[in-house]
DNA sequence: AGCACGATTAACT
DNA sequence: GTTAATCGTGCTC
């Protein structure tokens, strides 16, 4: 197995679809409390542009949506639902607002930690959704517009194993969206992983 | 100032 | 399959 390598600004710096694709099979590493938290990352999906009308940015420019705007490899977290926490990948040149959002993980190290931040045991379980995989990994408000880039990062991608098969379908819980957005094939993830979301 | 709703989850029937 | 939980955000008045 090669050694694993952090992405770079260049990686993400790139059209959004080939970033979500590219990102499946990479880790997602959280350095906590001098602990490794890290997952393959098997499910993403692209949120694309202001005229994108399931982003955020569709509204523009504003407060929360500013990160969206920002430079590519920052952290876009986001609080939603009254109590969950989503993390995407900032992508593309800056200024022009979108971002990876990071849905699931196969959980590869720190996995007692997962559990104990999640209150569960199924591994399969741990990181199988968007707000699951931040309360496993302890990402909240302050991990907002990380630069994953950064050498002192607490937070980053690696390469990874090279995925089988990736499969896309529409995006999930964007139901008030219109056509054609709904129906994009924005949503990647590995074939018959355990791991992704329901 | 008030309102509707959300890139979800877990626990129901 | 259905639903409560729970609050920041953006929009309207």
């Amino acid at each position: 197995m090669k050694p694993a390598v952090r992405l770079t600004r260049t990686f993400f710096t790139r059209p959004t679809l080939t970033v979500a694709r590219e990102l499946l099979g990479c880790v997602l590493v959280r350095q906590r409390e001098g602990v490794r938290l890290a997952g393959r990352i098997v499910e993403t999906e692209a949120y694309i542009g202001e005229e994108d009308e399931a982003c955020h940015a569709r509204a523009g420019r504003t407060r929360r949506t500013a990160t969206m705007y920002g430079p590519a490899g920052h952290a876009y977290v986001y609080f939603t639902y009254g109590m969950h926490w989503m993390l995407n990948v900032i992508t593309e040149e800056e200024g022009f607002p979108a971002a990876v959002l990071l849905r699931a993980l196969e959980p590869l190290e720190g996995i007692s930690v997962m559990q104990d931040l999640r209150g569960r045991k199924a591994v399969a379980q741990l990181c199988s959704g968007p707000a699951k995989l931040t309360q496993a990994l302890a990402i909240a408000r302050p991990e907002n517009e990380l630069d994953f880039c950064r050498k002192d990062s607490p937070l980053w991608i690696e390469t990874g194993s090279h995925p089988n098969r990736i499969i896309a379908t529409p995006r999930i819980g964007i139901s008030s969206a219109g056509e054609p957005w709904l129906s994009k094939l924005w949503r990647f993830l590995l074939q018959e992983s355990p791991f992704a979301s329901r």
